[in-house]
DNA sequence: GCGTTTTACGTAAACGTTTACGTAATTCCC
DNA sequence: GGGAATTACGTAAACGTTTACGTAAAACGC
């Protein structure tokens, strides 16, 4: 159908080699051949086909993405970053939605085995033993981006968690805050999770603030809804709370909007600091101030990581503990005694 | 590296040919042979290699997606619903980001021309002269989701813009507003840009109320700073405007944060409808009225509608149309003289 | 001007499948 | 029980490339 590498030959009377070189920029040829083959290319509208490369090369030029959630703002931001570092690198990316089941991750492991993608990016989960196996069996670099694993040796891009709840706790406590509660995630999550509480914990402690089970209300998620529904239990057992650090921006924004409705004014009565930097962060009222996650640039960033591990630049890579900030904006403000 | 058709055949003590079909299901060996090979697919752990079979079948099971922008809300969604339907019917899903850039995206498609794939989705932007062509080149089916072409005969999976307009600004009307502002795209978009204003007007026409060109501000892009910016000068020009229709609700979140800042109370002073229904409409406060695009949906169609036309099972796609509704929340309130 | 190196190609194998075709053995029909 | 139809395979070509190897001609060195 499409002209392929003969057709090219037998319209400039060379043979396929010859073509083959011209194509790749290998060297073999003169210039007078080169210009009468890249005419016939021209006249033929000639395409390689990158799946007969692929075949012989043991290249595909692509590589996989495993986000549990596509279309979450974290994922879609951090896709971007991939999806530009891929293309920089000559790569394409092919993107799996797994919807954080053990099952559909599997089958889609299983098909970019078949699809014998170069590399994997895997997203925002805990690498199970099933996973790794899978990965050594593929035999093709992987790198984690949001997520990183203490079983597994396995190069990660992310920020380190712990420090960043520290930060946003202590700039709480900086702001004048005594009573300061937590939205957090889950004891079963060592990612986003526990960390983030234990920063939490920890910056309280550091700096001679009381600390009990009754300052975090812990989730299974980090949805808005989340958020929304524990404001009011956290002030139930936290009355005088005049600070809280949400584990995301979209719990942050959840509790705004419960802070909305329960007539408490934010930032003037409850200062509220999210994680993450969502781009919602500074289009809510009041704008969020927020632990900034470079998202784009951790995508990036692994992103490169993996294609320079792919044609070889590096052996090993080296796991990356990206920069946050925090991000000033209107959600939080002094604490000032009535 | 990896064990072949062949390792398994030897393995097996078979021809490559018997193992191919027993792998593919097709009829031809006896039981006997048939738990043989799989015994020894097992042990070896093989996995057909999908870059071979792409080669000989002409297929690659993999579709490509082009969108404006990968990160942008509206575009997650729609991937998300692309992603499932594509997965469902066997398919993978090759990601670009063309970022609006008429050069990006034609980088693209020939790189999805090189690597073969199977059909493609093009979201959200006007269809070029130069991508049509390519589209014809390839030979390969291609659906429009999010956006539609008047030039060329390609299928698309929409909303009707101008009657969605029309009804959000229907919908303001009902409630009793009688200066209605709009916040709006550019002349030069014909996707989003003229139907949505020209669905505004005719609503307003259709019910009596003067339209000015004072009554549209108009913007280059769609997004929460537009909106914000917007405001301010729409408020000039029309300054006894109770109600106002935002052509996204970036640009409707935008516009109430600057109503926020202006001392606006949204809905008692100004009511606010949006176009879209993204995951943020819910999230901010007051959450949101706004036109839902069933975007998810959207994807998800648009993936099954390529896919039944990749596999053959319709020759010619029928476009769709979608359907929007009004969904309800607190940004729009009944106007009230004082 | 003769041997040696270099240049400019062409030939053919290989990558891992699918599948048309061939063939021997089995089953079937009467 | 003998010919026809069926079953259960195997052989080899094909898909569109890349590339190792071979070779004739040209360029070079002295």
């Amino acid at each position: 159908m499409n002209p392929t590498i003969k057709d090219v030959a037998k319209h400039a009377n060379v043979s396929i080699a010859t073509v083959s070189r011209i194509v790749n920029g290998l060297p073999g040829y003169s210039e007078e051949t080169k210009k009468k083959v890249q005419q016939s290319i021209e006249a033929l509208g000639y395409q390689p086909n990158a799946i007969a490369r692929g075949l012989i090369n043991k290249r595909t030029q692509t590589i996989g993405v495993l986000f549990p959630d596509v279309s979450g703002m974290l994922s879609s931001e951090v896709l971007e970053g991939v999806e530009n570092a891929a293309h920089d690198g000559g790569f394409s990316v092919i993107v799996c939605n797994t919807t954080s089941s053990g099952k559909r991750t599997v089958k889609y492991l299983r098909l970019l085995q078949e699809k014998r993608v170069d590399g994997i990016i895997f997203a925002s989960e805990d690498v199970k033993e099933e996973y790794y196996k899978i990965f050594q069996e593929m035999k093709v670099p992987v790198v984690l981006v949001s997520t990183a694993s203490s079983k597994y040796d396995l190069p990660f891009v992310r920020v380190n968690d712990f420090d960043g709840a520290f930060q946003a706790t202590e700039y709480l406590i900086q702001k004048g805050h005594k009573v300061i509660g937590m939205i957090g995630g889950s004891d079963e999550d060592p990612i986003a999770g526990v960390p983030r509480m234990q920063g939490f914990q920890k910056a309280l402690e550091n700096n001679g603030l009381s600390f009990t089970n009754s300052h975090i209300k812990k989730n299974e998620g980090y949805r808005f809804q989340n958020g929304k529904e524990s404001l009011p239990l956290l002030l139930k057992k936290l009355p005088d709370m005049t600070a809280l650090f949400a584990a995301s921006d979209e719990m942050a924004i959840g509790a705004m909007s419960a802070a909305h409705e329960l007539g408490i004014r934010v930032p003037e009565e409850l200062s509220i600091i999210g994680y993450d930097n969502l781009k919602i962060a500074e289009m809510c009222y009041p704008a969020l101030t927020t632990v900034s996650q470079p998202l784009k640039d951790m995508g990036q960033t692994s992103g490169e990581m993996l294609v320079s591990l792919i044609i070889g630049e590096q052996q090993e890579a080296k796991s990356r503990y990206m920069p946050f900030t925090i991000v000033e904006r209107q959600s939080v403000s002094n604490f000032r005694d009535k």
